[in-house]
DNA sequence: CCCAAGTCAATCATTTTCAATCAAAAGCCG
DNA sequence: CGGCTTTTGATTGAAAATGATTGACTTGGG
């Protein structure tokens, strides 16, 4: 076996476990310790794999991070305020009772807030909003099955027949990269696999963004503004944008960006 | 088993119990005490964990406060030792890369630790599993749809055509309230509806059960001996009984109670 | 107070892993 | 084929990790 197969099968078996012995791989390769330890030397310089005691481990830049610390690692913080307030404007539209559809993302993550001192039912395909209110509310809760996808945060099925087409709700939230005339846009293909397949279940579709995501474009259209029933979004709204809005028949409903909210809804539980 | 290994090991179990001895450690990790030791110390240098007298402890405040109260309150602490070598007996019939399904459960959930070092591809229908698996180790999780329930800590589609039908595993493990000649038993019907679902999905059904669960008998029959290929048990189980499931053509696999498990890995290369 | 059990750090022997060296093998080129 | 370089495999001593032991220390209970 020649140094490049080897290569490859190193690089394939640091892959998929994400970490091997020496030992392993000379069984692996055929090859003898002492040429192993070469490859992973100079395949730890090419940073193809970190070269660790007793074999090697794979180069992720994160082992861990996935779902651990906080839910979403990067946009969480962003525009942190506005999200808050859009999602308790949300939040207000809902009855205790009703069933409600809450699709994954940063800013509908927000709304679980509000949720804990409500009793709604709560169906979504997010695992960290499914968890937070099963820690922290007595809602019902409702998960689509499938694999979790660690990154985007979401439960995904391959398959057409699974719970979600079983529910049916009153209204279904969701957030979006961006929007345009085009109408809703989103960047991650999982994440419009995901999205349309929960559009359609509900009666009214309720879409949460900030203002700024009204200057996103991003490469996936995932709707038409006119499927669009409501948008949420704070008060930095140019008014262009709201004719826009309001001449493809959508409810717009603006929030106060600054200050924080009147109304008493969005408080914490007893 | 390497240092990696271990640690992902040992960060698995004091996420679970927020407090871990070093003895339990041990028995996890197949490690010497100095080792588990020295192992803590480094972890606590690196802020993964607090370094307590007798084991170490949770870093992170109290976000642990499981669904409803704690993941299973009651049953958590008994027979965990023989829970624990039980779940580790199960996980070492496992190769890496390989599918299985883990219907929910006390006993089952301790197969999250030693799982926490391994690449399987798991499907589970318990929440706390998936949970874990998720913030601890690279498995691939995959989830059922449906409700949660909050007391049995499951998640129930009442529908028979989810995601479940289309998943299909080498082997299924589970627990039980009972055995008896009859077959496998349990109290809550809800717990029978999820495991009835899942049979079916796997080659093999192992079952695994402290020999406590010998004398107990419920109301529900979930279904016969011949049905179940292989039982994980301790060595306090009667003769009589084993001989009882050898003659229903069940493999009897006893791991020692008291003692802890000497080795950890199944080998596996290609 | 003392004792017993448990826990811990330090130490040392053993095992494992590693890097360096060198000779054999394999490729390369004329 | 004969020189030449490169790659490989084996050996060896060094370095690191591990496991067991010992004695000091802490804890909890008479």
């Amino acid at each position: 076996m020649h140094e490049k197969d080897r290569h490859r099968v190193i690089l394939s078996a640091v892959q998929d476990r994400s970490l091997v012995t020496v030992i392993d791989l000379c069984a692996l390769t055929g090859a003898s310790e002492a040429t192993v330890r070469r490859d992973i030397n100079t395949m730890d310089e090419r940073k193809q794999l970190r070269r660790v005691r007793g074999g090697a481990e794979a180069l992720t830049t994160a082992p861990f991070v996935g779902l651990a610390g906080r839910p979403f690692s990067v946009n969480e913080t962003m525009n942190s305020a506005e999200k808050q307030a859009i999602a308790a404007a949300a939040v207000e539209l809902c009855q205790d009772g009703e069933p409600i559809i809450i699709n994954g993302g940063t800013t509908t993550f927000q709304m679980v807030h509000p949720l804990a001192s409500r009793r709604m039912q709560v169906f979504t395909n997010s695992f960290p909003i499914a968890e937070h209110l099963l820690k922290n509310s007595r809602n019902t809760v409702m998960l689509s099955g499938g694999i979790i996808y660690r990154e985007q945060n979401i439960i995904l099925s391959p398959f057409d027949n699974d719970v979600t087409r079983n529910f049916y709700a009153k209204r279904m939230f969701m957030g979006a990269q961006g929007i345009g005339p085009l109408g809703l846009m989103e960047q991650d293909p999982l994440l419009v696999q995901a999205e349309q397949k929960l559009i359609g279940q509900a009666e009214e579709l309720i879409v949460l963004v900030d203002s700024s995501k009204f200057a996103n474009r991003s490469s996936l259209v995932l709707c038409p503004l006119d499927r669009i029933d409501t948008i949420i979004t704070d008060d930095k709204i140019e008014d262009r944008t709201a004719a826009m809005l309001d001449a493809a028949g959508v409810t717009l409903i603006v929030v106060p960006s600054g200050a924080a909210q009147k109304d008493g809804v969005a408080a914490l539980p007893a």
